[in-house]
Formats: structure tokens, C-alpha cells, sequence
DNA sequence: CGGCATCCTCTTTGATACTG
DNA sequence: CAGTATCAAAGAGGATGCCG
């Protein structure tokens, strides 16, 4: 991409990771760790194959993305964050947060991975963990189920099956987002396909105090 | 710019704010307020007149931007960002404060302009005032004046000359990011064409305490 | 002068096919 | 698996024209 050629940081900023995918990219990265070529276009639907292994040159050029050739068995190029690169995690996140009113509208024809879930559920709950006996949610939807659950005093989305968890939600992703930011009420979420196992009052425990408030 | 087509909050955000020059128009707008249609060119020098108009009814659209008539005496358009883009601006920040790193190699062709100078001031410096008397420090470089200043306990960067600056630094805006950060030394600043006037140890009241003791 | 619209050229993207 | 090669279409950049 061509430069701004500003001397503004947010412009040079910019020239490193403006250009189009480069964000999403990292966002795969700061999902789902270390990642393959493949697994990378398989998280980045809509991608060209050129496109993504030039921007990987340019990145990792840039000090953002690592490069290296794992030994057997993987016997394969597994790309990671810098250090430089991690610190992009508060730009992606900072992003998928402003985006989350964006997902009210349905998807239609979008593309869709579970591993996506994370930014919306992480801005509906509490960061802290409450008080009380500990929480695992299993969504399936998409491509795999992701469990929410607390550990270690926090709340946390996982790639992943639940153990034994205390509420299961299958259905499209919408719907299972508007039942868990509160937006949807329960049975606008069930005519809308989403299945419940499980208790869901479960989610007020884990909503900051203000959201429960309001309801 | 064409959607990613994918049912991800960052995905979708970057659809609103990821085409070119977009995030610099919000940078303009969150540094300097509403502005008329001539300002925003001023402030982003190398877009193309058709593209800020494009990109601004874009802005508009996507609810970000407003556009308002301004009564006389103004008589002009007047954008500013609606609460949605105003929210952006952790956003702007972000990369600002990521791309601070950049502005160490020279700058060579770049152009620039004063109001970019508070994302990297706002990172040398505390945010909270410190204890003392007030402090004043005016940068001559670019097409104004730049202060910056404690008042009501806060650290802040504003357009414009000071009253009674403590401190007056006039110079190329690189020579004086690194002096200002502690990167260069007084002397490595005065070669590089930085004069000083006032008194360079008010600088290490600002900083940050590790900063100060990691010297 | 402010706020564009048009035209033209050049670059980037996306889709697809192919390869070590 | 991890790319490179090719090519049509879309977008960016620059110059200029228009209109209140």
C-alpha cells in the first residue's frame, strides 16, 4: 500500500497495518495463536491466496508476523505475533468492540467462524468472574462449539466443548448473540431456531450490574 | 470499499471505518472539532479532493460523520463526528499510540501538521498533572503553535501558543518528539536544530515515574 | 472561495489456474 | 501444504471543470 507520507503516528501506523485484510490477519493471530498457512485462509473466508501471502511477506517484513518453519512432525510454516505484533491485540479488540452494534443486522450470506465469538461476548460480561459457584456456557454454532466459562477469577472465551456445562445454546450466530447480550428475549431467541439446554438465568450473573439493572 | 462479507464485529467495523483515509478524516476530527470542508484538505494533505468528498458522504451514511449548514455568519458546511464516530476515537488513540514507534526514523518528505503532535506527546507524558506549580511547554514547529499544560489536575495538549510557557522548544517536530521522550539528549536535540528556551528539567515532572528513574 | 463532479491513468484487488 | 502466475475489474490519485 501506499504511504500516507504523513509524520503523524496514526498515519504510520496505518501504513503498516491499513491495508486491506492486514487487521483480520492479525486478528486470526491474536484468536487463535500460532496458525498455518491454511488455517489462516480457512479464517479469512473471501480471501485471495495471493493476497494473503503477500501481506504475510510484508508483515513479517514489518516486524509484525513470524515466520518459521516448525520441525517434525508439524514439518510445516507456522506463522505467529511479534512482540510488536501482540501489542495490535488492543487496536482488533478495540475494533470489535465498536463493531459489535454492527452485528444486529442479520448476516445473510456472511461468512461466519466461531472463533469470531469472542469480541461480542467479551464486551457483554463481566471481566471479573462473580461471586458464587463457577459458569460454563457451550454455544455450537459455526464451525465448532466455544465454551464460555470462569477460571482464575475471570471470564474467558475458549475454543472448545464445555465439560459439564450448565447451559448449552445451538443455533445460527445472530440470535445467539442477541440472547446473550440480553437484546433478545428468550423466547424471541427460541422462534428464531436458538435451542436452550440448561439454565438461563446463568447469563444475568455474568453481566456487569448496570445491564441487569436495566432490565 | 467492498464488504469482507464476514459475521465478525471486527470484520464489520473495519467495513465502515477500513477503506482508505477514513480513520485519518476521524483523526482531524477528534484532534481539531468540527471542521469545514477546506480544513479536512488542509489536514490530510495527499488525499484527493473527489476522495474526501466520496469518503465523506460514506462517513455520513454509515452514521460516523454529520454534515450541518451552518448559519451565516459561517455560511458553509460544518462536519463533525455524530456520538457513534466520536467513539472512535479510543480507536485513533490506539493506533496512535502503537504507531509512535515509527516516528523515530526521520521523517525525509513527510508532510506535517502541529495537531498530530498530541498522540505521541499524550504517550511520553502522565496523564495526571503533577504535584507543583503549573506547568507550560510551547512547540514551535509546523504550521502553529502547540501547548502543552497542566490545568484542572490533567496533562493536555491544545492548539495555540501558551501565555506564559515555562518552556519554548522550536525546531523540526523529530528532533523534538525525542526530546520530548526522552530518546535524545539535550545536546543531540540542540544539534539537530532544536532551540531551547526555558528550562529542559520541567520535562521530567511529566513523565512517567518509571521513566524518570529509568534514566 | 467552498464543495464537489468528471475524466483519465495507474495500482490494487479478486478470481482462477497452476506448481514444487 | 504453501504458495506463484495470470488477468479482468474495481479503486486510488491527479488534473481540471463547474456552479452557487
Amino acid at each position: 500500500m501506499r504511504s500516507y507520507g504523513q509524520y503523524c503516528s496514526v498515519a504510520k501506523a496505518l501504513d503498516v497495518i491499513g491495508a486491506r485484510w492486514n487487521l483480520l490477519i492479525v486478528r486470526e493471530l491474536v484468536l487463535r495463536g500460532p496458525l498455518r498457512y491454511t488455517d489462516l485462509m480457512a479464517g479469512l473466508p473471501g480471501i485471495a491466496t495471493n493476497l494473503l501471502s503477500e501481506r504475510l511477506h510484508d508483515l513479517e517484513q514489518a516486524g509484525v508476523v513470524t515466520r518459521e518453519a516448525a520441525p517434525p512432525p508439524i514439518a510445516t510454516t507456522v506463522f505467529d505475533l511479534t512482540e510488536r505484533g501482540r501489542q495490535l491485540d488492543q487496536i482488533v479488540r478495540a475494533l470489535g468492540e465498536w463493531g459489535v452494534p454492527l452485528m444486529v443486522e442479520p448476516a445473510r450470506d456472511d461468512e461466519f467462524r466461531s472463533d469470531w465469538l469472542s469480541f461480542p461476548v467479551s464486551l457483554f460480561f463481566t471481566r471479573e468472574a462473580p461471586a458464587g459457584p463457577p459458569v460454563a456456557i457451550e454455544l455450537r454454532t459455526g464451525d465448532h462449539p466455544m465454551t464460555i466459562e470462569t477460571a482464575d477469577g475471570a471470564v474467558r472465551t475458549r475454543s472448545g466443548a464445555a465439560d459439564e456445562p450448565d447451559l448449552v445454546l445451538t443455533g445460527d450466530p445472530q440470535p445467539i448473540l442477541g440472547l446473550l447480550s440480553g437484546y433478545l428475549e428468550p423466547a424471541e431467541a427460541r422462534d428464531r431456531g436458538v435451542q436452550v439446554e440448561g439454565d438461563l438465568d446463568i447469563l444475568d450473573r455474568l453481566r456487569p450490574q448496570a445491564a441487569v439493572t436495566a432490565r
